[in-house]
DNA sequence: ATATCCCATGTTATGTTGTATCATACTTCG
DNA sequence: CGAAGTATGATACAACATAACATGGGATAT
């Protein structure tokens, strides 16, 4: 069994538990997500899912899955480049608290990390100081991976 | 001499002292931009440049503009939400730190404001512990402005 | 078991955002 | 003037995303 197997079937069960399915054709399109370490658009995953699984599924579907997997908290959805990353922590059992993102321009890869609490309390009162709610404190931040950076140099 | 024209003159010298010109395009686009308090797309501000203007400007020349504008730093990129805003501090004349964005999900107001360098710090090193070197410390934050709120309330 | 309902997926069309490319005009400077 | 560099025009297309309606498949109640 692999460990994209065991994430699976992690998600899986989260699904059950939750009164939603994780039909086969969410599982693959996850299951494309989790084998890359790189965010990937709609489209790409649109080529991985035949790439890897030999049949052709329309970008149509593709969005709807993804709504679905984020939906169920298993994907997050990267607004800074338009990507998506499977959740880095299907697999813990423990709660998380809402997610950072460093996504590398260069190569897409990308670290999901947590930022202490008081930095993102700093920002939500810097933020109501003036005259905004922070809908979501997930912040999302362009840089460069130490691969690329070294690639570039 | 109304208040735009005042930012616009400025803009102007900016780009004389940096050697290139802010042409007329370039100019109406801008004006476009700054009689805005929302962050616009690119062809939100087609419609608008024909609206202001009587005369039509196809998107690639607002694309072409509108980069131009960045490099020139008059206008910044929102890449959260594909819009694009007048730079506040056109008429200052002291220089200024990296802006960070908060951005109305629902109107796409925007306010730009100045974080706390030393929550900048933390970010950045936050960063470079897990491999990634920013690019930028421009930080953009959804939320909801005070007006959307009570209306939603 | 079958009728029914809900949800997932198929299919097609279209809307939105952004770039590539090559042609034409304008500015500046020798 | 003429050459070089920059700005714009014009067209096509690539990439990203959703709308709308049809079909299929699994669960449940009677």
């Amino acid at each position: 069994m692999t460990s994209i197997d065991v994430i699976i079937s992690r998600a899986e069960e989260r699904c059950k538990v939750q009164g939603s399915r994780l039909t086969e054709k969410r599982k693959l399109v996850l299951a494309g997500l989790i084998s890359s370490k790189r965010a990937l658009s709609a489209y790409e995953l649109v080529d991985i899912y035949q790439a890897q699984n030999g049949k052709t599924i329309t970008p149509m579907s593709v969005y709807r899955i993804l709504a679905f997997l984020e939906g169920e908290q298993l994907v997050h959805k990267l607004n800074l480049a338009n990507k998506y990353v499977a959740c880095a922590h299907v697999s813990c059992d423990h709660a998380h608290a809402t997610p950072q993102f460093l996504i590398c321009s260069s190569c897409s890869k990308v670290k999901e990390i947590n930022i202490d609490s008081a930095l993102i309390d700093d920002l939500t009162s810097a933020a109501s100081n003036v005259g905004y709610k922070l809908i979501t404190s997930q912040l999302e931040m362009n840089g460069l991976c130490d691969d690329c950076l070294v690639r570039v140099a």
